[in-house]
DNA sequence: GCTGGCGTTGACGCCGGGGGGAAGGTTTAC
DNA sequence: GTAAACCTTCCCCCCGGCGTCAACGCCAGC
């Protein structure tokens, strides 16, 4: 399999082949002609990699799941490596939400009280139309 | 005053201040020798910038706020385009929010399922030692 | 043999929010 | 007088994850 039907398979594109090739996450082989040759395994590891992509994971963290999984062990997370990584990002996750629900409460206080403060200044300029509105 | 009083009074830096006049988001005035001349609406301006920055609102979102508060308004949120700006970052946070809480959970179902894996190959490798922790 | 669609390497760009440092002018304190 | 501490502009660097050329090679079909 040659780069652009990986890329195709993984829903991904050859730029980030090369780059993940770069970085020495996805090493390939080559054909006579200098092309990369992929095999089905190394469509596994993308997959794996792209999973982990869209959990936020950085590339970096994806690696021993990819060292995993080319070990020879069944999952990408069956080693202890990988099993860290998780840990850690759990504990990642858990501090970020923790920040934006503090700062999310903190905006909205702030915009409670500028939206009171307006109505507050509007009800002084303009009197209520109370009679108007009656009619 | 001059900028790096500026900088020290609000808890920043020279370099940030420069930049901030780059965007056009703090002007200085100038002194006879080229200096940046500040005054206390500018340290004003900043703090409210600092703050913002603080709550994770890029330089360009506080923008309203401080152009709200060179029109003479008593707060940086007084003016309705800050609302606005509160308004979409609290609708932004709340998405964030919950992203960020589906993938935690899918990660937590990860590793739980990874854990049990890992338990239940290490049971069959190495049987109970019921008998040994009675002793 | 020529066109088109693959592939290759390399280098630069981008996003935000500045940091770091050079090369030079100014002001201030001792 | 001179050294330290300011100030100015200018330009490159950083982070990640690629996008986007440029300039070239390989191969299939007509």
């Amino acid at each position: 399999m040659r780069i652009g039907e990986l890329a195709e398979r993984a829903g991904t594109t050859t730029r980030a082949l090369r780059y993940y090739e770069q970085l020495g996450l996805l090493p390939a082989r080559r054909a006579g002609n200098g092309y990369r040759a992929y095999d089905e395994g190394d469509l596994r590891l993308l997959r794996e990699i792209r999973m982990l992509q869209d959990f936020g994971f950085g590339l970096e963290e994806t690696r021993p799941f990819v060292e995993c999984l080319r070990a020879g062990h069944p999952e990408g997370d069956s080693c202890p490596a990988s099993l860290e990584v998780y840990r850690r990002k759990l504990g990642e996750l858990d501090e970020c939400i923790a920040r934006l629900q503090d700062v999310r409460a903190q905006v909205a206080g702030q915009f409670d009280r500028a939206v009171r403060a307006r109505d507050e200044l509007a009800a002084v300029q303009e009197p209520p139309v109370c009679e108007l509105v009656k009619e």
